[in-house]
DNA sequence: GCAAGGTATGTCGAATCAGGCATAGCACAA
DNA sequence: TTGTGCTATGCCTGATTCGACATACCTTGC
């Protein structure tokens, strides 16, 4: 967020702060959030990339395109262990992978 | 394995290969595991060089002894999940975590 | 030998996560 | 507008994973 906005709201007697602040976040349940978030960003720009819809993508993981929506939204019913397994079978290395969460 | 007791195996009439193979695991599912088994001996190391018990560190992890000794043999009934939840409350950065699985 | 401290293994009930279905939302073309 | 293709959301049920407990299994020192 700019400056400018944040001094605007917080004159307007709103409180500015990140989502791990509202949400009480420790700092390690910060960093597993933002990894998963991560991760499944990366699934989407893999999708993306391939020129697939999250159908195409679900049939290709034996899932369903609900659950895709989820894992691509790090929706709290998707496991971290989920976008890694899902994230291999896109082809991606452990390597490519660890390029994302670190 | 050497190549000496490899064909003193053959010769004996064994079959020699990897796990994976014997597991008739997919490249995907190799790297799966692979993973988990960096993690989990990721884990160990980051409890030896503290100098904890399993016992110790399962109450610092909100756990049991037993779950410990299971995250640290990486059996089945673990997620990498846990895993990942474990080592960053054992302090690690996601960029930490990141080289173990690069 | 055996006692103690640490680790591994098997099982349980509870919690979480999985896939799947239904349906709502959303953008865009006809 | 209506229809169509794609994505998001809510819920259900079964599978998996969780912490916990009991107990077996090492080592190491006595």
């Amino acid at each position: 967020m700019d400056p400018a906005k944040q001094r605007r709201l917080e004159a307007a007697g709103w409180r500015v702060g990140t989502a791990a602040e509202f949400l009480k976040l420790s700092p390690e349940e910060s960093a597993y959030v933002e990894m998963k978030f991560l991760l499944s960003r990366r699934l989407r720009d893999a999708r993306l990339k391939e020129g697939l819809t999250q159908a195409e993508l679900a049939e290709r993981l034996g899932s369903s395109q609900s659950r895709v929506a989820k894992m691509e939204a790090g929706d709290r019913s998707v496991s971290i262990d989920l976008l890694l397994r899902a994230l291999l079978q896109m082809g991606l290395s452990p390597r490519q992978i660890a390029r994302v969460i670190g």
